[in-house]
DNA sequence: ACATTATATATGATTATCCGCATATAAAGA
DNA sequence: TCTTTATATGCGGATAATCATATATAATGT
């Protein structure tokens, strides 16, 4: 991510710009996880994640089988404000992907960071 | 401009999102003055301003001849607090436009609002 | 009425984006 | 090793975005 405007490029798709809604919402989300919230396809959503990526929006930490998406913390400030800004704004919309992401079944357990 | 994905879209591009960090900084500008600020086509300008009114992300005066486009004031507040947030950090970006924009022969007068 | 300046739009070509589907890779557990 | 689960990617095909060029509209001044 390199202009402001390739940034808003990452938010500029509704798939992407709920993903990371959730994540930051959440902190972490894997895959499976967001496939769920959102009711979107695997591949779909896996593509999305690995463009955000890409542009360093979002960073990964594997744990075991599951790959765990967050906001990448070394965002410019500005980067971060905007999407805490936004937040606040789909709060509502995203309702119903967090609904989902608590009614799923067999969500993977995090590791304690502690142990 | 329904969704804030639709918002971002408009921010987007290069072209659209440095007409409206200009707009935002000088509060109006017509298409001759950001053709000449961002040393792009008159065709190409106009139709990236044509997209930002039908998105209501700006709006238009007719003072004579010149149309100026400003930020739509009815923007939410969080647009308009993205806006900000982004001009600060592109003010060193833009330089070089005012930079242009103030070299710029026969700069059309502003109508006084007060006579 | 005509020329000039400002702005908008039509058209066609090029490129970018997004998707579904199939398949590949990677780890975990039997 | 074989199966299952999680994730990533290759490959068209469809759609959308962007651009350059040419032209249309609109106001001004002669």
């Amino acid at each position: 991510m390199n202009t402001p405007s390739e940034f808003f490029k990452c938010l500029a798709d509704e798939t992407r710009l709920t993903a990371v809604m959730l994540i930051l919402h959440e902190q972490e989300l894997c895959v499976c996880e967001l496939t769920e919230a959102m009711s979107e396809s695997q591949p779909k959503i896996s593509r999305h994640l690995a463009q955000l990526k890409s542009m360093s929006v979002l960073n990964t930490e594997r744990q075991s089988q599951w790959i765990y998406y967050r906001i990448n913390e070394n965002l410019p400030q500005w980067a971060k404000d905007v999407l805490t800004t936004t937040l606040a704004e789909e709060t509502k919309t995203i309702q119903p992907c967090l609904e989902r992401l608590e009614r799923m079944g067999s969500r993977p357990e995090r590791q304690s960071k502690f142990c």
